[in-house]
DNA sequence: CATGCACGCGAAAACGTTTACGTAATTAAA
DNA sequence: TTTAATTACGTAAACGTTTTCGCGTGCATG
């Protein structure tokens, strides 16, 4: 083993090696300039040194970061927290970094951390976008200016690829079973209402009332805040006064308001009051009822906006479509008690 | 506004202002050695080219990232999301950013990320190790070379900070509270067994029993494995064999199949069979019937850590102490019956 | 009037890479 | 044999900062 004192570089290599630092970077990236005789001298003296490039040097004179970066509104959260995973894997396989930022769906954070990736921090952005408002001027300009991949809350109209899921189809699909389930006055716990997530889930719940000749009620929908005694608040009074034979909850978020809603009004689930939510809450089959559940495919979300990520670093033909649209899964339980 | 086209950097600035860079980079910096005259112009020239220094760059020349990395075995799991939220809020404060890391409990994983983290691509790393082996020799010799903190799981007798929770003297308590309910043959659901944090929580509960005059049954011990099927077989035979009258959980990771295998063998909770868990579940109270949980102050351990990290990157003096301990709770639910 | 000293700023090197270009030696084509 | 092309490597500039050192000016001090 040699001298380990002083830093071990591209430099030194070249010394002990008696050739230049541009052959050592060569060789290093297996350049088709270099003869594989030098290349393995080179890899050899590498390995024996435990070199590793000095990734500050190699942004700063290529321009690549190898590093990306996820804006989200929460990590402590099933959906995201699962996204990463998704997102974690597909970056592993092609040696990237990951950056987490959480936005707390705080739009001025959101604009603050994506302006300070654009001087070249990242390569690219994965994001979920706040909930607190549309913004869409901002993400126009945005999408301009580095690869931007949006999942699940995403900005449309917007040259940006898209991964969602249908909400609309499941919420259409799951507002029927429990019209099946013979409920007639369903309430509908709404969240993300600013994004075309929420937008979408409350259309399905909506058209299929419609279908089934029920009239939608302003009485039956209950908005989110961030504030959850207010939450169960609003509900109790929704189970109170408006008598709802269901509650459809599109988010997570609503579930242990809603639960609690009910034990506290003394309201038995699925008989007086049935339950549904969006959910990847991975204890919905142990819960008092066990809950029926839209559940999103929140790791593929996450393992198909890096896929599309990736592709667009690497200049592959995207497929054509930008908008990738992926199943929910609707999984029956005794909350909806048929 | 001026002209937009070329890159804004020091060097347009300077330009612009009649400048040189020195002068710009440290009125950037709010050298002492700068007018504020000069330092106002140079601010709102920066501010209406909207200028943010390249980080490549400023790596490279001061040898300073700006940059922690997180090293932990899975996103998805409530007290890591947990923890991961706690370290991006302190980090936001100190205007660092957050790269992740998921290791799955590979400790081969754990060495190549935390090796390619020591070229300064981050100037320090916060990590809770992977429970499959405890190889202290590695990071023996990583803490030598880059700030680290440990949180949760720790490798003990360290040159390290290491923030932990009291598993012993919880695991002592939570085990207490099975026998004045009454319980005698107390079954531990094994995890963690290679670290420190799991072997305390087996200790504690050992030592509850000794105190209460109860021996400790090698038959009453299920070890984890990662395999959800092969967990919930383990258990059933646990039940079916041993009848134990209450199950002692380690680790969130057996609730499912603990609650699972009660229900498949027709035994109720709690008047057969008591269940308590260590666990972050937020659902926890809504569980069938309601869980008894340990639960770790997972969001302030992730502060906590942070906080000593930042603290060693600044070359602030630690309050003597490396260990710091953070106190869980027990939270008594129907699961447990009394 | 000479000396010393802040003060405010600039010149230039340095950080560790990547890469355009040049060049010498060897090989292939004419 | 001459010329062109290929191979294998070196030189040096460049990426955008930070920082050391030095210089000139103005002011106060002796």
């Amino acid at each position: 083993m040699k001298n380990m004192g002083e830093a071990v570089n591209i430099k030194r290599l070249a010394q002990e090696l008696n050739i230049s630092i541009a052959t050592v970077s060569k060789a290093l990236n297996d350049s088709y300039e270099i003869s594989l005789k030098t290349k393995n001298r080179v890899w050899n003296l590498a390995k024996e040194l435990n070199y590793t490039p000095n990734p500050a040097a190699s942004n700063l004179r290529s321009n690549k970061t190898k590093t990306i970066a996820v804006v989200i509104p929460c990590v402590a959260n099933n959906f995201f927290s699962l996204s990463i995973m998704g997102i974690e894997e597909i970056a592993r396989q092609y040696g990237y970094h990951v950056l987490i930022y959480q936005t707390h769906e705080n739009i001025e954070a959101e604009k603050a951390f994506t302006n300070s990736l654009l001087n070249g921090r990242v390569d690219g952005i994965l994001t979920s976008v706040s909930s607190s408002e549309y913004n869409s001027e901002y993400y126009a300009n945005l999408v301009k200016k580095i690869p931007l991949v949006f999942f699940d809350r995403v900005y449309e109209d917007l040259d940006a690829v898209k991964v969602t899921t249908d909400d609309y189809e499941i919420a259409f699909e799951a507002t029927e079973h429990l019209i099946e389930c013979g409920c007639t006055k369903i309430a509908y716990l709404f969240g993300l209402e600013n994004l075309p997530a929420g937008k979408a889930r409350f259309a399905g719940y909506c058209d299929a009332l419609k279908a089934h000749g029920i009239a939608v009620s302003e009485q039956l929908i209950v908005k989110y805040q961030d504030n959850e005694e207010f939450n169960l608040q609003q509900i109790k009074e929704l189970l109170g006064k408006y008598k709802p034979d269901a509650l459809f909850s599109s988010i997570e978020e609503f579930i242990i308001p809603a639960y609690c809603a009910c034990r506290e009004m003394g309201l038995q689930i699925p008989n007086e009051v049935k339950i549904l939510s969006f959910s990847n809450l991975s204890t919905a089959k142990l819960l008092s009822p066990s809950l029926t559940t839209i559940s999103q495919p929140a790791f593929e979300i996450g393992r198909e906006a890096a896929k599309c990520l990736f592709k667009i670093l690497n200049n592959k033909q995207l497929d054509d479509e930008q908008n990738i649209i992926l199943k929910s899964v609707l999984t029956k339980r005794e909350s909806t008690g048929c």
